[in-house]
DNA sequence: TTAGGAATAT
DNA sequence: CATATTCCTA
């Protein structure tokens, strides 16, 4: 048994966050000399909440605009503050989307972190994101119907938009059907895209890649899973089977030899992460998730084999998930892959990498940094 | 028709 | 260079 992952913690807890931060404030106040700006941060802050929790009810869970943000649970915890970095020039996503500016009450959003340089594809996106119109389902979790929408029929779905070029016509396209939801399925800019025209790049979001890897276990591994199958376990709706094929190959290649992880041997020193506060920031670009104190155990920091870290499978059953569930992010950046499962579990047999790690630690990697 | 993999494109 | 898409073959 699996249990779906959480994540809408949501709607529940706007309450209690306005009140921590109405705490927060009264705290702050003393201090309102020097820290104003904070003050007036959370004050807005406050009010934000309040007009979100008041007025609508709709949380939508994918509304970012680009592939960056991880699926935050409770938004308050800050856990991507990623610096900042800039860069725009090769990221795979999808950024654009200016939007316009809406004059609502936006939270404050803004970060704009673009991409990770060295890319773990793991961390840097979040569910795709076609495009902004389009925010309907895509992942939604569904519990009871499922729906498949467009078999295998091949391309369908398409939120994309702008861009025009031949103005082909659209195939027909059915989209209807959206799982569970649609309460206010906003309205169905179909443009179909042109024949001719290569297909807009997906990425890849956290999410959409724990389905796919939870998908994968429950298949018994890549080795053994097809792309079909995978697709329909995962039930998000617009994605194709050639495009869950592709992520798999990927997958597939990078499981297989992730080899120079060396783990370095006699250098604990260099810490993987830093803590700054409330905020960790992870120096060197191996990102291996710190959750403060408690480490539970999963963290795979150095996979011996694995790239892809999906998720660590969980070996909490049931515990409280109390305090932890507000401290620690979802799951936690690990960017390799423990491959735990059956999956490459089973590939001792010949992913046996012997570490081979002469040299002492560093270098090694230098920019190889297994994506997954 | 689907899967797997290679060739390409970004 | 990595990741995603398309082409080709079984």
């Amino acid at each position: 048994m699996y249990f779906t992952d959480k994540m809408q913690p949501l709607n529940t807890t706007i309450s209690d966050y306005i009140q921590a931060l109405e705490e927060e404030r009264r705290k702050i106040q003393v201090f309102s000399k020097e820290l104003p700006f904070s003050l007036e941060l959370v004050t807005q802050a406050i009010e934000n909440c309040k007009q979100l929790s008041g007025t609508t009810s709709e949380y939508n869970l994918n509304g970012q605009s680009d592939c960056s943000e991880q699926t935050t649970s409770t938004g308050p915890f800050l856990e991507e503050f990623i610096p900042i970095n800039k860069e725009r020039a090769s990221s795979p996503c999808f950024d654009e989307d200016d939007e316009q500016h809406s004059d609502k009450v936006r939270v404050s959003k803004e970060n704009k972190n673009s991409d990770k340089r060295k890319s773990d594809w793991l961390r840097s996106v979040q569910l795709w994101n076609p495009d902004p119109p389009a925010e309907e389902d895509v992942t939604r979790k569904v519990p009871g119907m499922e729906l498949k929408r467009s078999g295998s029929g091949g391309g369908a779905f398409q939120p994309f938009h702008k861009e025009e070029r031949v103005g082909n016509r659209n195939e027909p396209l059915s989209k209807a059907t959206s799982p569970v939801a649609t309460g206010a399925n906003a309205e169905s800019s179909k443009r179909e895209e042109k024949e001719g025209q290569r297909k807009q790049r997906r990425c890849w979001s956290q999410d959409l890649h724990k389905r796919f890897v939870h998908a994968l276990q429950q298949l018994g591994g890549s080795d053994s899973a097809t792309p079909k199958q995978i697709r329909e376990l995962m039930n998000v709706d617009g994605l194709t089977n050639d495009e869950v094929k592709s992520h798999l190959q990927k997958y597939r290649l990078h499981t297989r030899r992730p080899s120079p992880v060396v783990h370095n041997s006699s250098n604990p020193q260099t810490a993987p992460f830093v803590l700054v506060g409330n905020i960790f920031v992870q120096s060197p670009e191996y990102a291996a998730v710190a959750t403060s104190a408690a480490s539970r155990e999963v963290t795979t920091v150095a996979a011996p084999a694995g790239i892809y870290a999906p998720v660590a499978t969980h070996p909490t059953p049931v515990s409280h998930p109390p305090a932890d569930s507000i401290k620690k992010p979802q799951f936690k950046k690990v960017k390799l892959f423990g491959h735990s499962n059956s999956e490459e579990g089973a590939n001792h047999s010949e992913g046996a990498v012997h570490s081979n790690s002469p040299t002492s630690s560093s270098s090694t990697h230098t920019s190889t940094s297994p994506g997954y």
